[in-house]
DNA sequence: AGCTTGTGCTCAATCGTTTGAGCGGCTACG
DNA sequence: CGTAGCCGCTCAAACGATTGAGCACAAGCT
């Protein structure tokens, strides 16, 4: 009954057991051509009867890396509806990491000043050998300072303000057009709102660029009022358009979240969607498919976004240098046509 | 411009820097009463100017200990409506170990056979001082042999047949007797049907028993019928039950995306929820709230647990020795009422 | 015999941090 | 005056894994 000292197998009990030095133990399990097969089977034997596993400290310490990223958690993860954005994220990561023998670390991204840098610690502590990170904020000083120093960091979004950063992102604008133009052409919608996220945000920005662009080259009425993400957001906007049902005949909302809390407003206000009113969304993490009428909306590819950052970090990490022009990468995204346009259920 | 080496700031720069000796500064930083005060105050500068922050690997060579726990994300997590669950527990964790310096790392339990252990070797490695592991179904070997070899791990969920285990969950089966009754009380029903969880998940098992116990007591129907969680599966019960609507008024439902399921497949088959029949889930991790009609459920701290469970995990790795009886933390939990039973909207 | 080449291992240093032991100089006390 | 004790520091060893250098021996070649 060893219940203690459990974890406790070492080079230095196999070097005992077969009776050959450290070194040479360390050797064998790396299956190194100067070590004879009779003494690498034996090493192997004793190794896998005493159940080694090579202490990661020692490890990380002697080969200065830690086989280990970080994933930085953003403040918006806290709120319900950002749970399977964050999930997708970190299943990819999680995937690709694993993949390559490499742990996940959980860092969280603090919003309130306190902690401000808690991430950047554990970079330089070594615990990680870089970072992936997702900021909305168009101008966030420590992601700034994290890029500049020489961390590798890769981010995950568009960071044009960054042109030396490397990321991972979707192209926000024509994602817009592809949403706005959907209202216009297969809908025949003529005067449009589009719901904002908070214009600091980077998504937030393209997104309403796109609808801006997209009415003025359509000459459709297109006008922008400024939310937050938040459902409560949408509810808000929501109570301020039941007064003016005519005004306007389709919705661009810059996030489901939002886009389930106008909806809701609405139709409890007695506007039929989409019959009187067609609605589009963004992001397709999960919320949009499961109401009542269910969102159309624009598919954001997180878990592939995830993997392919996994990947570029582990890239950059094991010294690979990104050409400038291949800094940031961009995917395609797709327009999920549910009810809420009109164009009738999904199957 | 010292874009690289940034975090090759070690003890001896601060030595070399101030003209001590590496202990002396080791134990400056630490604010050891054998170094004298004008030392440290140099030292404290000195690491400040040079950005220090200590090598994790060292320390945690030194130290024995990781300075970090491992997040067993269960298979289940990959599925959308998972999402919310586990980013309940990855939030609470993470709270508490950031409160106590120590890191989260996430680790995959697969279902796959293939690399069955991967969170064994992870904490056999040294890499964690001890997992938080949330696994469902009923004999889990590999988790059974964790507990059993000594390795710290608290468990999230009931494991009665882990006595020695430690573990953080919910009384189960008093909460479907709470859903059950309510359907009984409140709204009259009398003729009950239980979609089940898998049964080889102590969840499901428990989730049952109360809603048998219940009906017996009542003197109520109660039929079980076995799902898996999954929407489709409640949608594959719901299909079956379009056909027999006057045999029962009532669903007592195991989660919340099976009675999605099986009420979206009721209402498009004509069954008006919750007049003619009622439904209760369970979880009330997101997606009961956003439904039309919007899910009575059974809401599951999963944030608390989390913290919970953290909390333990650090005060055993502390070395905190749990007695025997405190080994199973149960907390309450409460019936959110909502539409889908009749009790209309919800504020 | 003398030299090279190769094989199979050991030695020793290293990564960065921590800590018990030790040491020189000082004060205080008997 | 001798010594006990404290102060403020340095020394050295340790945590576990890795790796270049080196060593003993054997075989092969000239």
């Amino acid at each position: 009954m060893l219940t203690r000292d459990t974890q406790r197998v070492t080079l230095r009990d196999i070097a005992n057991v077969v009776g050959l030095s450290v070194s040479a133990v360390s050797m064998a399990l790396q299956d190194h051509p100067r070590i004879g097969e009779e003494a690498k089977s034996r090493v192997r034997a004793a190794a896998d009867d005493l159940g080694y596993v090579a202490n990661s400290a020692g490890r990380a310490l002697r080969a200065r890396k830690a086989g280990a990223l970080a994933l930085v958690v953003p403040n918006t993860s806290r709120h319900v509806f950002g749970h399977s954005y964050f999930m997708h994220v970190l299943t990819g990561v999680t995937d690709v990491a694993n993949e390559n023998d490499c742990q996940v670390i959980i860092s969280t991204n603090p919003d309130d000043n306190h902690d401000r840098v808690a991430y950047e610690r554990v970079m330089r502590s070594g615990s990680v050998d870089g970072a992936i990170v997702t900021s909305a904020s168009v101008h966030d000083d420590n992601i700034e300072r994290l890029v500049r120093s020489g961390l590798r960091v890769v981010l995950l979004g568009r960071f044009p303000y960054l042109p030396d950063a490397i990321s991972v992102g979707v192209d926000d604008r024509a994602a817009s057009k592809l949403a706005t133009e959907h209202l216009i052409d297969s809908h025949g919608r003529r005067s449009l709102i589009h719901v904002s996220g908070p214009l600091d945000h980077q998504t937030a920005i393209d997104r309403r660029d796109g609808f801006v662009e997209t009415c003025a080259e359509r000459g459709v009425r297109g006008i922008v009022i400024e939310g937050d993400f938040s459902e409560e957001s949408g509810r808000v906007v929501g109570s301020g358009l039941l007064d003016r049902r005519a005004e306007f005949d389709g919705l661009v909302v810059a996030n489901d979240e939002m886009a389930f809390g106008v909806m809701s407003t609405l139709l409890a206000g007695g506007i039929d969607v989409p019959r009187e009113i067609s609605i589009v969304g963004f992001d397709d993490f999960g919320l949009s498919r499961v109401t009542t009428p269910s969102i159309t909306t624009v598919h954001v590819p997180a878990e592939r976004m995830a993997r392919l950052a996994a990947q570029r970090l582990l890239d950059i990490v094991g010294g690979t240098v990104i050409p400038k022009q291949e800094a940031h990468a961009v995917l395609p995204v797709e327009l999920v046509t549910r009810e809420s346009c009109g164009c009738g259920a999904h199957p």
